[in-house]
Order: C-alpha cells, then structure tokens, then sequence
DNA sequence: GTCTATAGTTGGATAGAC
DNA sequence: GTCTATCCAACTATAGAC
C-alpha cells in the first residue's frame, strides 16, 4: 500500500511487533503476525529485516530502551532521605504495574537471549542498561536528599535491581501488587539504612559529588542488600 | 524394545524432557526431541501423555518438586543466628549455581506457564512451593539458632525468594557467581537484623514455637527486606 | 506396548509479478 | 517498495501394522 522509507517501516514494525509479543508472548511474535499487525504483507518484514533475528533484537533493544526510569525531577533538594528513595521506589514500581504484558516480555526476552546464540547479546544489554539507570537514579537520590552511599553505588545498584526482579515475577505470578508494593517499600526503608547525611554543602556545583564521595571507601567486598 | 508398564515409561519420559528442556531451552523439548531423548518413538510419548501440555505439566511438577532445599540438619541447636542463616542463603546459593540449566529452565516454565492457559497452574504452583519452602527453612533457622522474626515469616520468605530469584537471573546473565554470592550474604546479615533471641528455653518440643511466637505481632503491613 | 507412516498445521524464507 | 505464491522444514497428533 503506502510506500514508506526503509527506517520508517523498521520502526512501524518494531511497535508492531512489540504489541503482539507484549500482548501475546514471545512465541506469538512470528514474522508473519507481526506483519498482520502492522497490517503488511509477509514479504515487506524480510524486506526490511535480514530475518527474525535481526527483528527480535530490533524489538528487545527498544524495550530496553523506553524503559528507562523517570528522573526526580519532581523532588526539590533537600527533601529526607526515606522519602526520596521511597518515590523513587515507588515509581520504578508503578512503571512496572502499569505494564504487565511489556514486564513479561521482559523476561521471556532474557530468557530467550540465554539459549538462542543469535539472541546473545540481549540479555547482558538489558541488564547493562537496568543496572546503569539503577546507579544514575541511586547517585541521583543521594544529591537530592543531600546524603552519600555507605556502600560502592553499582554494588547497591544490582540489590535493587535484583529486589525488584524479583517481585515484579512473584506479582506476575500471583497478582497481589500491595503485597509487591509493600516488600519492595521494606526494601526502600533498608535502603535508607545504608546512607549518611553529607558533612556539609557549600555552593558549587553538584553534579560529580556523590560518586566523588563514595569513591572515597569503594573497594570493599559487599553486603548492600 | 523394552515393555515397561505406563507409570515406568511416563517417569523416564519426564527424566528425558527434563535434561532436554534443561540442556536446549524449553523450546527444544518437543515431543519428538523427548522421544529421542528417551530413546523411544514417538507414538510412545503420545501413548504415555495425552498430549504435550501434560507432558509439560508434568516435567513441570517434577522439576518443582526436586527442587526442595536442603534441611540445616548439619547444624548444631544453638548456633549463632549470622551462621545459621548465612548457612542457609549459603547452601540454597550452592544449589542453583551448580545447575545453570534447571534454573534457566525454571524461569522459562514461569514465564510460559503465564502465557499458555494449558500451563496456567504450573507458575504459581512453582512459588506456593518456594515460598513454603523458605518459610520452612526460616523457622528451622530460628529454631536452630533460638530466635524469633520481627517481622511475619511469610513476608520474610517472600522477601528471600525475591531476593534469590533477582540474584540468579541476574547470575544467568552475567555469570559472575562471586557478585552473586556477595549480595545474597549481604541479604543474609540484613536478615540477621530481623531476628531477636528468643527471652529463655524451657525445656520442652519446639515443633511451633517460632510460629506462635511470630504469630504475636502478624498482621502488621510489612517491610521485610 | 511399541513401532512406522502419514495427515494436518504452522512458520521462516525466497521468487517474481506489479 | 510491496504484494502474492510457493517452497521447505519442523512440529503435533493419529492410524494401523507388529
């Protein structure tokens, strides 16, 4: 029908195919479901793709990449501690909620990355990029609630995201999102527990401070979480 | 070749499926692959089975139930409470990082068991048994140890399968099994934190006393971990 | 109970008309 | 660039001989 630019089809595709794995599950992406959803024929998809393998890592690299968590942005400096993390906690997580079918595809993706070789890269790409936006979000709370980090940041940073794999699979599992909520609401006021007011603040510029200062003691073995 | 009576068949059968599917990914446990596996035909497995999704199910029930960690009947009554449950993270560690391919294969029947309705028991029949099991474990440690939880033991058993289960995933990425013992031992002293000693040991069975005891202060909403 | 043979589907990939 | 038609492989499931 329409006659679109390469890369403009690649990405119609892409949500094509993100909408009927996200809906269906991962079996259910086959080439030529994706190409009804997007409401093309069979032929357009290998058109635009080497072969489903090339379209499964166009899809996983863009659900990595959207699902980058919200800054706290909203949150002046200065507020305390257990609140700050708390907010943040809880907008991870209600990303998360909001999301299930995109949550479980998550998963099914990791997995899939583990036993198909061409599929390799995904799931050490997913988690570079979870365990990048958890440190970013974790040194980004320290300079809001004006605190450091008792322990070296990536270290802390792998805690939470395995806490919050971890019950974002049991709430798949069985549904209960105020029993999810309120263990990883546990884990936010733990978190808490493992920073210390900063000494002082004098004006400059804040951007380097707390991975500056966490530097400082880096290098232990690790017990964050 | 070998006549065996259908109960015999379906447990060899079910071996079969389990070092495929453990070895190939879940995907490659077809029929035929099983059959082959198994060294039998494949009007055998149809025989057997009324049709894959049992198969399935049933590979499932046996993965599940084989899975059951190790008691702590090692360890001496009165044991400090950081051994005790270090022990315990320890050895449950132990058991999933020496079998790669059944962890895999354990998220991969989650995974799929919430996307095919013909598997729709299989995931949460997988964690009532996690979760049963861990809060075993956590009233055997505190028996062994003489100490009772601060919080309700099936909250805390939730948290540690959360915990575990985010660590190992992220170990099956990444393969580095020392971060992943690092932070489940972090996770193990922080358990620590949620115990008190029990006030004196009458003499007398302690079948329930942890239980009971907990018992006093359940009911509260919960931050576990 | 076990085998071979085969029916019936589905899905990846390509060829060639438009 | 897009479509239809087609090939080929792999799978589930069943029928029927042994």
């Amino acid at each position: 029908m329409n006659r679109l630019p390469v890369a403009e089809r690649r990405e119609q595709l892409i949500d094509a195919a993100l909408t009927v794995a996200s809906r269906d599950g991962i079996d259910a992406a086959t080439v030529r479901a994706v190409a009804a959803e997007a409401g093309v024929s069979l032929g357009v998809v290998h058109y635009c793709f080497q072969d489903k393998a090339e379209l499964m890592r166009a899809m996983a690299h863009a659900i990595t990449t959207q699902n980058q968590p919200g800054g706290l942005d909203g949150v002046p400096v200065g507020t305390d501690v257990a609140s700050v993390i708390s907010a943040a906690v809880s907008s991870m997580w209600e990303a998360i909620s909001e999301s299930r079918g995109p949550q479980l595809l998550s998963y099914e993706l990791t997995t899939s990355s583990l036993r198909h070789a061409e599929l390799k890269q995904v799931a050490i790409e997913q988690y570079r990029g979870y365990w990048a936006a958890a440190e970013h979000v974790l040194e980004e709370a320290a300079r809001v609630a004006r605190v450091r980090w008792l322990h070296p940041v990536p270290e802390i940073a792998r805690a939470v995201i395995a806490v919050v794999d971890g019950y974002s699979l049991a709430w798949l599992v069985d549904g209960d999102s105020d029993v999810a909520r309120n263990g990883l609401l546990g884990f936010a006021s733990f978190l808490t527990q493992l920073t210390e007011p900063l000494p002082d603040e004098p004006v400059a510029d804040a951007s380097a401070d707390a991975s500056v200062t966490v530097g400082a003691d880096a290098g232990a073995s690790g017990d964050p979480a």
